[in-house]
DNA sequence: AATGAATGAGCATTCATTCAT
DNA sequence: TATGAATGAATGCTCATTCAT
């Protein structure tokens, strides 16, 4: 666990900062005493400030998927497929509370910032998404009138607003089994009351 | 249309220029030249750059509410209720691009900045889907077993992840009717083929 | 009492405000606020804040300079007069502060500001203490080796210091008659025990 | 005189710029350009301007104060020792006429903003007078009916006023040493006619 | 004469970045 | 590689002054 590089102990310690003063209050400074090394020597590891974001995004979003994807490995179910995204999601954001909110904050201010990062490790994320549910969809399981590419956002935008605001605690927390298990009912069967067969 | 008040001709240019730069980059004379009027008049009407912020999310999304409240007033039907949500939610954030910019960026910056900030416009307008669902739930129209407190966030959610996608303009943009209309099926109905009724 | 005009009103206000919070930290708009008169009023009657400085200086020092030549010219004793002198110099800047920091503190800044600021109320004002010592001499009271331009200076720098600490209360306030008579005792006499006559 | 550390050279460009613009007129970077350092780097010394203010008083007057002390070190007679001390004085205030502004004036503006400014330098400056005085009361040649509070004043007073006319050069000069005469002797022995002994 | 809303020049301070060591 | 002192561009806000009413 020791002698950790520099390049990790910098990610590590700006995803903190950043998490806890957003991107623009973060400083440089703030970020070099975090991870105890001189201000001057982030720029031997980084380009510029904006450079540290985006390498947090791109190496914390790559663990995540690298996770993800080695449960969904496992599985072949596409209604279990989902349930297992919706709850890793909210357990690493639950856990993770400073790449919770890097992600939900500092993304949005990044993909405004430069509108043509593409391919970035973000979009690979939310498309396994849309890939579980073009897979539902070839197995007959998910309705084929869904459109992957508007559900997927749905989906994610429901689990992030969920863990947004769990980081801002305006609200009642619920466990992450109890949550993800609702956006499953959801997703899955809708809030319509079904008609009960004959 | 003349004769616009300094303040609200203020609000409007702050909506534009924060959408257009973010907050951070923001610069009040930038504000002040897009509203036509001098730096040190700004500082007339609001009390800091903060102020200014917060009044545009107080304003415009009191217009929303009032617009979103007004056409809800005319239908009793909680199914179609929550399509008229999401079908206002797209389109205004569809032609309002700067506000939608300024509600998915910078009201995180801001629930975050200042987490005490409760009672807001904004929890009273994400506030209307849970009543909306509530009543469906008591109508025996929505299933008793979905929480309205997660279940306006995912709805929430879903609405504001694709209206952010539409303003960073990664993929394709299906029309408001055409989205509003997967949201519904999605919330309503599931994702789930539907067991045919014997 | 009442119809006092506005040049008076401002004066009297701007001495109160220059006193309190010195020239550079005075707004406009305090003197105004304080003289119950709108802003741009004030430049009805000044050309400029400096402006509104010099004229506390000339007509408040005016005044006191009548007040002064008033008592002086019933005594003849160039002993007395000088008494008389320091007696009305700490009566008048003990009761007013506002006019004692003004002149101690601003006029510092006003020499220098406009070096070429002559033949003001200030000289004519230090010059009556040079007069009386001219006098004294003539009557072969005074010392002939005693330079009145000097003299006059030190004279009025001990009053001006002696008031300046009464102001700031650093030190125990002596009162007006026991602080004058010690000037008095030291200018005319000096500090040393006197040889004994025989 | 070469490698003046920093802190130095910022000291002694402020002293130069307040002097001649005074405190309020006076841009950090007049200062930052008279020190040849860059803006910035004179936060790296200073808290902000008035800080730097506070130390050109603190660092200039204790070498005054330095200097005086080693002169009366070497002198026992109470009337020689303040001789030398207005020597000095006015030898500094004329050579210096940086300082000798900033003394006066915004060492006023000084203890008007930060009236609970005590045991600094000033006052122990002044001391040094009544010290000099009671000495002399202690050894009966300084009459006992002196106050040494009030004495100190008149005589610092004295030579302050006659320093800052010399600065605003209204009048005619004189040398340091006709004006430490003159001062020593109204001091001492007083302006009136001396009583021939019999 | 009087008002006070509007103006816009002006500055202390911050902080990302550099570079001599 | 690593440091951290030094840099200097950049900006929110203030307030003396103006001027339409």
């Amino acid at each position: 666990m020791k002698a950790v590089n520099k390049h990790t102990k910098i990610i590590t310690a700006a995803t903190k900062v950043f998490a806890q003063k957003g991107f623009f209050n973060a400083r440089i400074s703030d970020i070099a005493k975090e991870a105890k090394v001189a201000d001057g020597t982030i720029y031997l590891y980084f380009n510029n400030k904006f450079d540290i974001l985006l390498s947090v995004f791109e190496e914390e979003i790559g663990n995540i998927i690298v996770q993800v994807k080695k449960l969904l490995a496992e599985e072949t179910d596409p209604r279990k497929m989902l349930e297992i995204f919706a709850t890793k999601h909210l357990t690493v954001m639950k856990k993770n509370k400073n790449l919770a909110e890097v992600i939900q904050i500092e993304l949005r201010q990044t993909n405004k910032l430069i509108k043509d990062y593409r391919n970035n490790k973000f979009s690979e994320y939310v498309n396994i998404i849309s890939d579980i549910i073009k897979l539902g969809q070839e197995q007959k399981i998910y309705r084929s009138d869904i459109l992957p590419g508007i559900a997927k956002r749905a989906f994610f935008g429901s689990l992030d607003e969920i863990s947004r605001v769990w980081n801002i605690s305006l609200e009642t927390n619920y466990t992450v089994e109890e949550t993800a298990s609702q956006i499953i009912k959801i997703f899955l069967s809708g809030m319509l009351v079904q008609p009960k067969p004959a």
